[in-house]
DNA sequence: CTCCTTGTTGACCGTATCGGTTAATATTGG
DNA sequence: CCAATATTAACCGATACGGTCAACAAGGAG
């Protein structure tokens, strides 16, 4: 990877990159052209190539991006530093749209690259996406606060059926090409209270 | 298209087919490659071809079956003929997990073909996907009792997060590539009981 | 204006893949 | 053993792909 790509305007870093994260999580990594990359990020095959040498590099960059960038956002976001889960959960979609703001496609090139089959790929994605998750679940369940929920409830499969909500709201949007973070924002707040009002005691 | 694959064994032919869903499923139209298909469906392109002709006649005969089976499970299974959401619910989950027995990838190629962008095929799916989903929540909200659930509720919005939640499943099932029609089935089972839970009055 | 550096590209290359065809080979049934 | 049918390997032309390179554009320094 050539380090001129850094001295580009921030703005033509991030439409090329995008680019990537568009083409890349709406194809197959063989299936992904570098061309279309170059096209939707408005610059020349050669040029890309010049920045990135080759595909995978392109690709491997683009996963150590979306890691480095998840992990700023979720620390800048304060997402592990209450015991309230639902106050957790706000934090963590938050910090999901402020990332979307800069990254659209980014959180889908994520879901992608972690099931994506071929060796050469999966030696870059070591972490395989169970794992991941099943691990920032363990994370949560031992930080909150249980008190809150009604006692006839299995906590562990709300967790999971409100992360499955979650995923196929996402994937609606991503579907109709409708990723408006505003938007996405505000229906997250929206499904929040939901959940808070059924899952809760209380159920404010 | 060629009468005679009909005159396949059952067998032969639902293996020709679900190999042609998944890779529909798993690829854009038009970077699914036939002979893709063929090597899965365990036959050679050529007699895929003389079976279907060609591309698009192959991808139009596999929509029209799933539209037919569709219709066909969901009247078997009496889904409409009840008027209580969570009963309904249930007998349209268990449909398709019967669908799913047969053709595994069906429901992925539908969601898929929905939302396909290129004019050749969008011609032969006139339906726009959010026509659909909306014409059968309307069609349900007009079916069924309301008195069940509580008042505090906002109906529309528990529908959305339902179907949400059930796309996001089905989304990992795919993705991990366990699409195992009897674990589906229990956990689809487990989670009405719970909407049934947190959604209604009485909570049982 | 010239010269040099840097950024950028169009055109090109070899290869792989794709949709589709065809001639030839299996297989089956009488 | 033969004829009809089922099935395929091999092929074809077109295109798409990853990657390269020589040339061009732009901008500043002298």
């Amino acid at each position: 990877m050539n380090d001129k790509f850094f001295k580009l305007p921030l703005e033509k870093q991030q439409r090329i990159i995008n680019a990537a994260y568009k083409v890349f999580s709406q194809n197959s990594y063989r299936k992904a052209p570098m061309s279309e990359i170059a096209d939707e990020g408005g610059i020349s095959k050669a040029l890309l190539f010049h920045y990135f040498g080759n595909k995978k590099e392109l690709y491997m960059y683009l996963w150590s991006n979306a890691i480095e960038m998840t992990r700023k956002a979720v620390r800048e976001y304060n997402t592990l530093e209450t015991n309230d889960f639902f106050e957790m959960l706000k934090r963590s979609l938050l910090s999901k749209c402020a990332l979307m703001r800069d990254y659209p496609y980014m959180y889908a090139f994520s879901l992608r690259a972690y099931y994506e089959t071929i060796p050469e790929i999966q030696e870059v994605i070591q972490e395989n996406y169970s794992d991941v998750s099943n691990a920032s679940k363990r994370i949560v369940f031992e930080k909150m606060d249980l008190s809150e929920f009604r006692d006839d409830m299995n906590l562990e499969m709300m967790y999971d059926e409100i992360f499955y909500a979650v995923d196929g709201y996402m994937l609606k949007k991503y579907r109709l090409d409708r990723v408006i973070p505003d938007e996405i924002e505000r229906e997250f707040l929206d499904l929040i209270d939901l959940w808070k009002k059924i899952y809760t005691k209380k159920g404010v």
